[in-house]
DNA sequence: GCGACAG
DNA sequence: ATCTTGTCGC
């Protein structure tokens, strides 16, 4: 696959482009069993246009890391909210082609389909991959939502334009909750019900949350770049 | 025109 | 996103 470079993109060539993969979104119900997921996430020193991808390989239900791919780039798209799919997709698409083996479905941090165009990065790293992807993000990009009773595993719908995106859940009692959404081949109840069963003693589910710490950690220079089995 | 705004 | 300090609660 020739690597993708968005660098020189404006916002609106962005949006051009979003708007035609937006043809290419496959939303669904699940038809695939789930062995092994895998949790996506990004980190970067502020100011630097070099970024550190990495994707974690988790057995599933268990929850268990079997390995990872850690790949540095650099990047020059800024980070626009809307866009994020410009600024992070390449250097995801190089940690995925650095892996030995295959997700059966990818949680990427961020939005799905719960986005102004319906192509966040999870929608977008899923075309682009072929492969099934679901988004799990912090705080909602668009949409309105009722918040759900405190009760972890509580889950309320997003809500955007009169369209359910994605919902919102409750993780843990008492504590925010986080937003979901289906990417590609995947739909809103199928994504509620993996993610709930992707929650550990955190708030952030266990792929993302995964994915965030060996990142950081790569980017401290405390784990090499390359493909690890744990 | 005004507020909102993934990471 | 990253960094940092301080507080609350199990």
């Amino acid at each position: 696959m020739a690597t993708l470079n968005y660098d020189t993109l404006t916002v609106t060539a962005a949006t051009q482009i979003q708007n035609e993969m937006r043809n290419e979104t496959i939303i669904q119900a699940r038809d695939f069993p789930v062995n092994i997921i895998a949790g996506a996430d990004i980190s970067f020193n502020k100011f630097s246009t070099t970024v550190y991808a990495g994707i974690i390989l988790l057995q599933f239900p268990q929850l268990i890391p079997i390995g990872y791919s850690l790949v540095k780039k650099e990047v020059l798209f800024p980070y626009v909210p809307g866009y994020l799919a410009f600024r992070e997709v390449p250097a995801l698409l190089a940690a995925w082609e650095n892996l030995q083996q295959r997700p059966d479905l990818l949680v990427v941090d961020g939005h799905g389909i719960a986005h102004p165009r319906r192509m966040g990065i999870a929608a977008h790293f899923g075309v682009v991959a072929n492969t099934p992807t679901v988004g799990c993000a912090k705080k909602v990009l668009c949409g309105k939502y009722e918040e759900p009773p405190s009760e972890k595993g509580s889950n309320t719908p997003l809500v955007f334009k009169n369209e359910v995106v994605g919902a919102a859940l409750r993780t843990k009692n008492a504590v925010k909750p986080v937003f979901v959404s289906p990417g590609y081949r995947m739909d809103v109840p199928g994504t509620v019900e993996i993610i709930s069963q992707c929650v550990g003693r955190y708030r952030i589910p266990e792929p993302t949350r995964l994915a965030h710490n060996i990142v950081n950690r790569f980017r401290l220079g405390e784990v090499p770049e390359g493909f690890t089995l744990m």
